[in-house]
DNA sequence: TACGTCATGTAAGTCGTTACATGATTGG
DNA sequence: CCAATCATGTAACGACTTACATGACGTA
């Protein structure tokens, strides 16, 4: 799915403007599996008009910059179908934060806890947002995408607090240790 | 996390050559937070050699081709460490399977299922070599990451083999109310 | 004999990101 | 008044993929 296809899709939900589609590939509830910027969006949505695959009103309202609202044709359509019926790209994610944690025994302990900690609030927000998502949506396809969303983030969030449980009792015993050794060092002075 | 960095990471584990690193980025137990291909680590390998943060010895074991077996040098243990030190990128997951999905109530029903059923082989099958790596693993980080990726795969399959299972429940329905309307239809004849 | 695996590497091309350029309006 | 949001767009650059080139060995 290339930022073509990707803009033809959102479009095929409802007319919207480049600036609404980055929106919605990058911050809404279709951010979980695709992502897309201005510097890509605008070129293929000239592209795609060039091709007769979508066409734009100017729309002006006062007090507001002028936009380009687009909407897919029926050529369009036509060839999202297409799209469709060749066989999906495997789904790939590419992780930093699992990459990273390969090599937690190598860093400090706690800059590794500070990743986690990181790690787990921005999918709790991500899960917030998709269970909001979820409750407000009519369109079954949809839930399903979310869904599995929430599936996802869900078993990783437990998944990684239940480690942190682990790395802060296993800190803690350590941290005991460390205050013991404190304190035989203050009864040696 | 650009193929160098995750070449240099992946040697920091143990000394290999360019083939073995495409096979545990692309193949093995780290393909479910990584990608690269040939023709992105060689080139890095290359680089990383002329400035000294790798260097190979060349093999040559009869019966096979000549190999460079690749080793990270205390400097490229040091830049490792210094990436290591940096903001870790956010993750992103790229989903063509999704993006489909959205358009599940546009497609021939056969058809989604069809998707579904792939993807739920191709994510057991990824499962089943995730489990078996995470049995074979002493190194606790890799434990973790591996661990993540079986939560994160199961909790898919299971929401994906929930799906199937209410498309399927869906079908016997209209299956049925197909037949009797075949049955109406040989009655009315 | 033909295919699969091991093995390295390059060149062309695709795709997308980042940064820049521009500018109006609204709210703190 | 400054920052954020709305809004469009381009150009330079970077990163990676695909396809090609090469070749030996083992096995079905």
């Amino acid at each position: 799915m290339n930022v073509r296809s990707l803009c033809l899709g959102i479009l095929s939900f409802s007319d919207m403007s480049g600036y609404d589609i980055r929106k919605m590939a990058s911050e809404g509830h279709f951010s979980h599996f695709c992502e897309a910027s201005y510097g890509s969006i605008y070129p293929a949505l000239s592209q795609l008009t060039n091709e007769g695959l979508v066409t734009f009103t100017e729309e002006t309202l006062d007090g507001k910059p002028p936009r380009k609202v687009y909407s897919i044709t029926e050529k369009g359509h036509a060839a999202l179908f297409h799209i469709l019926h060749e066989e999906p790209n495997p789904d790939r994610c590419k992780s930093e934060f699992l990459f990273y944690s390969l090599f937690s025994d190598k860093m400090p302990t706690s800059q590794f806890r500070n990743l986690m900690v990181k790690k787990i609030a921005e999918i709790s927000e991500k899960l917030d947002g998709l269970e909001m998502a979820l409750e407000g949506c009519e369109h079954e396809p949809s839930q399903f995408a979310i869904g599995y969303g929430v599936a996802l983030n869900t078993a990783v969030l437990t998944y990684l607090k239940a480690h942190l449980e682990k790395l802060d009792q296993q800190y803690a015993k350590t941290g005991n240790a460390n205050k013991e050794l404190v304190m035989e060092l203050k009864n040696d002075a």
